[in-house]
DNA sequence: TTTCATATTTATAACAATTATAATGTAATA
DNA sequence: TATTACATTATAATTGTTATAAATATGAAA
């Protein structure tokens, strides 16, 4: 995607072609992927790439803002492509996140704070998606 | 503390005292610690303790829904005993989490559930804490 | 273009958090 | 107090991630 190409031009960092395969691969994505994830789809057209790779080019884009990471799954990083304010929907049996997009806006009272400079939240909505639901019934 | 042997008692579990004592740790505990904090903590007074009855008390615990765990630290798992609905305020420098109880009531609509059970939220508040913003100043 | 300094990729080692294993020890019950 | 199932312990194994160093590729300047 040449948007991807412009979008590293922007960030003053050199543009490889594992780069913007990953970047390529996390653009529109909503699936939330971990490494492991990123690493097969894109190992795929790329044989030669490692998972070093995969985390240096995937902690690169989180210091540049490009890609969020989310500690929502405890077992392992998984990564959003999309950088404006959201929440997620996770599935505790499999895992899966999805996005909510509504706007909650919550407000934390001065005294509660105590001197804590807020920057942002983000809500989890936890429960069990409608497949294994469905599952659940056999 | 006797309250945490009633607990195990009608948890149906074996009481020992690495049991009582992780418990007793834990018990109003605000600091959200880690397994290696439990563990140093404990063995303090119980040197023969070793990680894997930490770990193994912990798991148990979560198990038996006594304890919290929370991945908002990317790195470990945290634990939290306070069981009733409630949210966090985390210092992204040194990943102190502080308790936040306010009944935000969050509503999302069906079409956007598309199916999804819904069974709780965790609202993730993040930003610098006080003692941050201080030493920053340096 | 070609050259060059620097950043990136790669393979692999190291590390940290967690789980699995197997032997030993202990709590609850009869 | 003897039995038995479950817990603890030490340690090995596993998994996710970061560090290292050599080889390579990129972007900019000549």
């Amino acid at each position: 995607m040449k948007e991807n190409i412009k979008k590293y031009k922007l960030l003053n960092i050199k543009l490889t072609p594992q780069r913007l395969a990953i970047l390529d691969y996390l653009e529109g994505n909503t699936l939330h992927p971990s490494v492991e994830q990123i690493y097969k789809h894109v190992s795929r057209r790329f044989p030669s790439m490692s998972y070093a790779t995969v985390y240096n080019v995937v902690n690169t884009l989180v210091k540049h803002k490009v890609v969020k990471e989310l500690s929502i799954d405890p077992d392992k990083k998984r990564f959003d492509p999309d950088m404006h304010t959201h929440h997620h929907m996770v599935c505790i049996k499999c895992k899966k996140i999805m996005d909510i997009d509504i706007d909650y806006s919550l407000h934390v009272p001065e005294q509660v704070l105590e001197g804590f400079t807020l920057m942002g939240n983000h809500i989890e909505f936890y429960g069990i998606c409608s497949d294994c639901r469905k599952k659940d019934k056999n």
